[in-house]
DNA sequence: CCAGACGTTGTT
DNA sequence: GTCTGG
DNA sequence: CCAGACGTTGTT
DNA sequence: GTCTGG
């Protein structure tokens, strides 16, 4: 699954990577569920990229704290899931990332791990995202899609986030493809051969700690 | 009909 | 808002 | 995801 | 144990 990930490229280097502009932000060696996430999301009346919340508040909540609840989203129940259904068609997005926290815990002790694409580019997950208007605030926040893990993540962990690569992108950005089993078919888990991951150290548990020494390999 | 949930992960 | 359960 | 709090009254 | 905060 996925409860935590690193966003330490340049807004430059993201924008060459993308083909896309992006908004002004600081990177991140320790991005936690809560913050701020840098996002390109669709709608019927747009694409734009943008920083979300992470952990999705549903237009109809009425505490925004079912927020740290929504982190994450099931590929395989997506389509059916009455918080979920209604976005699956109308509000996709990306969330960019350059690579992502997974923690093995065998025998009492918690391993962290991180994991990057195709040789530490940036790449995108897949999410959803929903607006909600409360008495004081406004919050755009979104939620990233998991599915089954692939043979690379398999040994850790039995699920992982969903990453789109570059034509599924265009498609999950498209506010014209409703379809959703065109849709759902995209949330595969991604090619292990593009994949690399090594162990990191325990400091990345706390989400206060935020350093580049994080993405350092241990041992 | 109204009330109440709406989620994932992992562990037992 | 929409679905499920009673 | 993990870490850290989880409570009230009254006083500074 | 469970919820909140980051």
């Amino acid at each position: 699954m996925c409860g935590r990930y690193t966003l330490v490229n340049s807004r430059e280097a993201l924008e060459k990577a993308f083909g896309a502009a992006f908004p002004e932000g600081n990177e991140s060696y320790n991005v936690a569920p809560s913050q701020k996430v840098l996002a390109v999301a669709s709608s019927t009346e747009q694409t734009k990229a943008g920083w979300l919340q992470w952990g999705l508040i549903p237009s109809w909540a009425d505490d925004k704290k079912i927020g740290h609840k929504m982190i994450n989203a099931r590929a395989e129940s997506v389509d059916t899931k009455p918080a979920f259904r209604h976005l699956l068609e109308r509000r996709r997005c990306l969330v960019i990332a350059d690579g992502f926290y997974e923690w093995d815990r065998e025998g009492g002790t918690k391993q962290p791990y991180r994991i990057t694409v195709d040789n530490e580019e940036p790449f995108a997950f897949a999410g959803l995202w929903d607006r909600w208007e409360g008495k004081e605030e406004t919050i755009t926040s979104c939620t990233i899609i998991t599915t089954e893990a692939n043979d690379l993540m398999q040994n850790i962990h039995h699920r992982m986030p969903v990453i789109l690569d570059e034509e599924a992108r265009k498609t999950w950005l498209d506010p014209h493809e409703t379809d959703k089993q065109v849709l759902k078919s995209l949330l595969q888990p991604f090619d292990a051969s593009r994949m690399a991951i090594y162990p990191v150290s325990t400091e990345v548990n706390s989400p206060k700690h935020n350093h580049a020494a994080l993405i350092e390999r241990k041992g």
